[in-house]
This record gives C-alpha cells, structure tokens and sequence, in this order.
DNA sequence: CGCCAGATTGACT
DNA sequence: GTCAATCTGGCGG
C-alpha cells in the first residue's frame, strides 16, 4: 500500500485531522507490520492555540514550525504521544493521533502492552505508542517514506457522514472550535 | 540542578 | 466519578 505524500500534510491542521481518519498507521517492528486505522485524531494549532506546545517555545515549538510530515514524539505522564507535523507554509501545526483500529500484527502487540483485549489495545495515545514501540527515537522522523519503519500508508475510504467532531479530549485551556475528530460507530476510541 | 505543568493511564470509591 | 504515580521538556538560578 502507498504511503501518503509529503503534501498531504501541508494544510492547515484541523483539515489534516479530518483527513488521517481511516489511514493506515504502519510500524515495522523486527521485520513485522504493526498497523492500525487511525480512528481519532486532535488538530493543534501555533501560537494562537492555548493549548499547543507551540507556545512553550524550544523544540517542540520550532518542530511544529518546520518540516511537515515528520513526527513529533513528546512524553506527558510517563507517555510518548504521536503527533506529526502539520500545516500550512509559514504557519505552526501538527495533529496529535489519539487512537488507532489494530489491523496488522496484533499478537505482538498484546505483548508489547501486556494486555488481551483488543478494545483495550491501542484506544489512547500513549496506549498506541506502546502498542507500537514508538518512543521518542522517532522525534523528526519522516512518515512519509515507503522504507522508513514508521509511516501512514492510504488505508481506506471514510464517508464524510461517517466522522464525529467534539472539543478536544483533556485539553484544559481549549480553543472555542472543536479539534477533535473520529470516526463515529467505531468500537477502538479513547474514553 | 530544582521546580513545575501536563495533549495520560489504571486503580479505586 | 476521583486520584495520584511518574517522566519529560522548558525555564529560572
């Protein structure tokens, strides 16, 4: 399957958001596919957002800056979060993935999370990190690569009927818009 | 180096 | 529903 274009992601945030739902998040792992469908996503903005790191300033505010299309890996609560970086030429942005649907290599990643339930398997951000092996060693790196161990391949077609929108999810200063998206009837959300 | 906030999770009342 | 363990990044000293 293809991965998606380093363009893709060089639109504003909240339409990437949008747009990540149902793709394919791939992650080889000694030589195994671990996948998932994205299911949720959150969209951050830059300065202008009181709940982006992009205000704190240091890394984290100039990855946010700089190249789309990479990760930006970021630990909170003794959890790595997967973001990748998002937004359109000059601005700030990335989109913070919230909760995927297992596809590939799910006995592996019931050992990596040492948990059985599938539900329960990777519906959270820092859940799907570990779920995954992704720590902070992917800080910067592309997504959009068909060689690179992580990336977001096309995955399939989700109805613009099919997709919720809300406020975003533990955010304590929040922007008057919701950023939070997903896929409405799916079984894999974080609560 | 110490302090603090935080885009979480899991255990528990 | 509540609560705190536990760790990273940013910043002040």
């Amino acid at each position: 399957m293809r991965v998606l274009p380093q363009d893709f992601y060089l639109r504003r945030p909240d339409i990437v958001a949008r747009e990540l739902l149902g793709k394919l998040l791939v992650r080889v792992y000694k030589g195994i596919r671990l996948s998932g469908f994205i299911v949720e996503t959150e969209a951050y903005f830059g300065e202008e957002d009181p709940a982006s790191r992009a205000r704190k300033g240091g890394d984290l505010a100039m990855t946010m800056r700089g190249e789309v299309g990479i990760a930006l890996v970021y630990g909170v609560h003794r959890q790595w979060l997967l973001n990748v970086v998002a937004h359109e030429p000059g601005n700030a942005g990335a989109v913070l993935i919230r909760a995927i649907e297992p596809f590939e290599g799910i006995n592996m990643m019931k050992k990596l999370r040492a948990v059985n339930d599938i539900r329960n398997l990777t519906n959270g951000p820092g859940k799907l990190t570990r779920a995954l092996a992704i720590d902070k060693r992917f800080h910067k790196r592309p997504l959009f690569l068909e060689y690179e161990s992580l990336r977001i391949e096309q995955g399939r077609i989700v109805k613009p009927e099919e997709i919720g929108v809300s406020f975003r999810v533990n955010v304590t200063k929040d922007m008057p818009i919701p950023l939070r998206f997903y896929i409405k009837n799916s079984k894999f959300l974080s609560r």
